[in-house]
DNA sequence: CAGTGGTCGTTCAAATTCGAACGACAGTAC
DNA sequence: GTACTGTCGTTCGAATTTGAACGACCACTG
């Protein structure tokens, strides 16, 4: 294990333009997503992506904390936008019936019928910009990166 | 030209699994980057990218506009965050020579120096679950397809 | 010089995020 | 059963982000 305040490895120029790449890419893509997702269906992206998780649930329903799993979030975060998909119809919150102290996320039929809707017009944005633009080989690449790092990350909490 | 709503291309197994990882990988990549700052410097990953900019700039300096294009955040958001931290001396402000209406964010010495001190632990963490973990093979198709992706989503806007 | 359209940075309200603290419940040990 | 330790989801306050609206200024036209 290297430390930082005695080994301070620097990037040299390749690396620091691949993180610099990494970096801006990933928020300006957040950006055009959310404006994307914002005109066409009044979401935001975090509130599409439970959408999403649900809908490949099991049952099209998960246990809070597995939820806030997947889609990154914190537990707060994610209690105030299951609180706002109700309102708007879209998840309804079930007693979880083998643990008194858990909560189950449940879409909907009006939320099923939605992400129909929102879909394709998201994955359009995702190919216009990312997916369609790479080489088959650039995108295995990249899934082999990320999924490097990712599991790193899972693991490492 | 495709229409998303009567040509609704939508990923297969392969791509969704690209573009998940990235999404999941960025979440939590961004996560533990904000963690580490605010544990090391009390610094956000926002104020850290600004001051990493300026640091970079010719003079020190920046316009705001410029500032806000390059860390990829809304003016208003860099209006705040300029704000933040000239509180901390980190940065300061001078009008523009130039144009009358036009500011510049100017990096402090302590900004400066605080920069120094932050940075290997910063780039310790990005090396530790990005950069070591790749092969320099898929480091460069990353970086390629990142760099695709930035200039469509910038020359777009 | 007045007028016009555009850019600059800031302000504002509203929405969203986070971590810490909390009460409720589960699982285990004794 | 009682006590202990941990997990669950929520609540709270503070911090941050966003887009829209704004006043100030620039560049150009006539």
């Amino acid at each position: 294990m290297t430390d930082p305040r005695t080994d301070p490895r620097w990037l040299d120029a390749t690396e620091m333009a691949a993180w610099r790449a990494f970096l801006s890419t990933s928020h300006l893509l957040e950006r055009r997503i959310e404006e994307q997702l914002k005109a066409a269906a009044g979401l935001t992206h975090p509130q599409y992506e439970i959408l999403v998780r649900l809908a490949d649930a099991p049952g099209r329903r998960l246990r809070m904390t597995e939820l806030a799993r997947g889609v990154v979030s914190s537990k707060s975060a994610l209690t105030y936008q299951i609180t706002q998909l109700e309102k708007a119809g879209l998840v309804r919150r079930e007693t979880c019936p083998s643990d008194d102290r858990g909560v189950l996320a449940v879409l909907t039929e009006a939320g099923m019928s939605c992400l129909d809707r929102v879909a394709p017009g998201h994955l359009e944005v995702v190919r216009e910009y990312l997916i369609d633009r790479l080489s088959r080989e650039e995108l295995r690449a990249m899934t082999s990166a990320m999924r490097k790092t990712e599991e790193a990350l899972r693991s490492s909490v």
